[in-house]
RNA sequence: GGCGCCAUAGCCAAGUGGUAAGGCAGAGGUCUGCAAAACCUUUAUUCCCCGGUUCAAGUCCGGGUGGCGCCUCCA
């Protein structure tokens, strides 16, 4: 697989540390609210290269955290007149509901800051041996300057940094290059021991302690959004590298941002949506689909029209499987024609079309293509077939299965328990329409229909699904 | 000022230098009692513009135009 590597700026084959594991870092949310629609793009993306790398054979070893103390969860803490700890337990659990909707995983581990100072503490206790970091008055900073590839990943150099830098009104910091590792307490703050006294973590230092305690020194993969390349990541390679005095990430992903109506999201325009609000107008796995169908790297556009594009597009493939299921049941247990086994080997072809697209720096637009094209391949050649062997038929239900399993995506099952009000009335208009009374079979067909259930009649008889 | 991204049909979107995937929407048709779904045909002689390299350029190089991001806590 060829990965694009932020700090090379180029396509590398992925070659892991371990020849069968995968340890994977993916900077998490700051639980103080919902996540939101861009929030949700990396959570979506490397969920799905976590799910590649696993169906590629490796054995995943994917940490995620959860920020759950930093100025936003105690200002919002204050806010809502609650501990910071009732906060971040309140969106831990909101995140773990909108993430299932959108199909996005579990992590292997999603460790908590509150819950792993002592790492933390020990992190910034070698940097203080190693002499990167200073204390002042109970503040702990990075001196940045010591460390001397400062700006690999953002490609910035130290002096240009500091040319763009902002006036920092921090009188303790020796350089405003310099970032804080743990913050004294301020009145009313929740608050750690330390051997610097009460105080809390500053942001950076926790995902390199995060990282050090549950998947080691150096690690395979990194990933987050393109915003946090600097500083956020550039702050953790400075920390963890000048730590272990060795390399912290071997590779790094960005993904692109998204944008609102072709605006920058931002709550000044008012065009912030949660996940938790789209969900009302849309299915997760129709947000997952609309995520996927672009490159991870490029920006992509959050619109109403776009979504709706989205759902036409997985409804085409519930369509098919819907049919495939159908079809299975007029299917034969028989050898495949000639036909038949050219038809297959179509599909082995699809299929090797989708690795090629993932091993192709995640390249899920392409893969989805692939779907697609067994999606129309079924409908051609196996659909317009009164029999079929059952082993075509199955042959196709599983391979959308696994490779939609690979995206996260058309694992839904229609719920098919179909009462005896319901049959009967089918059976009453098969009846009606053996007699050509075809008002009377309108008739119940729009009964049905006024109960969500809409009918297709086929030469294999009558075939019925739920609406949407 | 520094670092970087994007431009492909009505809309969305892929595209190792070898002759423009896929999806959505539209039009016409087939099947059907009607319908639904599906299928067939159709919608980019051309990839923002101008040069260059090459037998060959959406793809590489140079220059424009237009849009955008980051540069201290925002995915």
């Amino acid at each position: 697989m060829r990965i694009y590597n932020t700090l090379t700026r180029q396509k590398q084959e992925f070659v892991p540390i371990d020849k069968n594991e995968v340890k994977m870092y993916s900077c998490g949310p700051t639980v103080y609210d919902y996540f939101h629609i861009g929030n949700a793009r990396p959570f979506i993306v490397f969920d799905t290269m976590r799910r590649y790398l696993e169906y590629s054979g490796y054995n995943v070893k994917f940490v995620q955290n959860f920020t759950d103390i930093d100025d936003k969860m105690i200002k919002r803490a204050n806010e809502e007149g609650i501990t910071v700890k009732e906060l971040g337990d309140r969106f831990i659990a909101e995140y773990f509901k909108d993430a299932q909707a959108i199909g996005v995983k579990k992590a292997t581990i999603h460790p908590k800051a509150t819950e792993n100072i002592d790492a933390i503490i020990d992190v910034i206790k070698k940097l203080e041996e190693n002499g990167y970091a200073y204390n002042v008055d109970g503040n702990v900073y990075f001196a940045t300057k010591k460390f001397k590839e400062y700006g690999k990943l953002s490609k910035q150099p130290l002096e240009d940094l500091e040319a763009g830098a902002r006036i920092d009104v921090n009188e303790n910091k020796r350089d405003v290059m310099d970032f804080a590792l743990w913050k004294k307490q301020k009145e009313g703050e929740p608050a750690w021991e330390s051997p610097w006294g009460l105080g809390r973590p500053g942001w950076h230092i926790e995902c390199s302690a995060m990282v050090n305690k549950f998947l080691g020194e150096t690690i395979d993969i990194h990933s987050g959004g393109q915003d946090l390349i600097f500083p956020h990541h550039e702050n953790e390679i400075a920390q963890s590298e000048c730590a272990n005095c060795k390399p912290f990430a071997n590779y790094w992903m960005h993904n692109g941002y998204i944008n609102i109506n072709n605006q920058k999201m931002s709550k000044s325009l008012g065009n912030f949506f949660t996940v938790r609000d789209i969900l009302k107008n849309y299915d997760g796995e129709v947000i997952r689909f609309f995520m996927l169908s672009a490159h991870y790297r490029n920006p992509i556009n959050f619109a109403d029209t776009l979504m709706e594009q989205a759902k036409s597009a997985v409804e085409r493939v519930y369509t098919c499987i819907d049919n495939l299921e159908f079809l299975l049941k007029n299917s034969a247990d028989r050898e495949l024609t000639e036909a038949e086994k050219e038809y297959s080997s179509k599909l082995d072809e699809f299929k090797a079309k989708f690795i090629s697209a993932m091993d192709d720096d995640l390249n899920t637009a392409d893969a989805i293509a692939a779907i697609f094209d067994i999606v129309y391949a079924s409908n051609t050649e196996l659909s317009n077939e009164t029999e079929n062997a059952r082993a075509a038929v199955e042959k196709t239900l599983d391979l959308i299965r696994e490779l939609g399993g690979v995206l996260g995506l058309f694992q839904n099952k229609a719920d098919k328990s179909i009462d005896a009000e319901i049959e009967e009335l089918i059976e009453k208009r098969n009846k009606a329409r053996a007699e050509k009374n075809w008002a009377e079979a309108d008739a119940i067909r729009d009964k049905l229909k006024a109960m969500n259930i809409v009918l297709k009649d086929t030469p294999m008889g009558v075939k019925w699904s739920y609406i949407e």
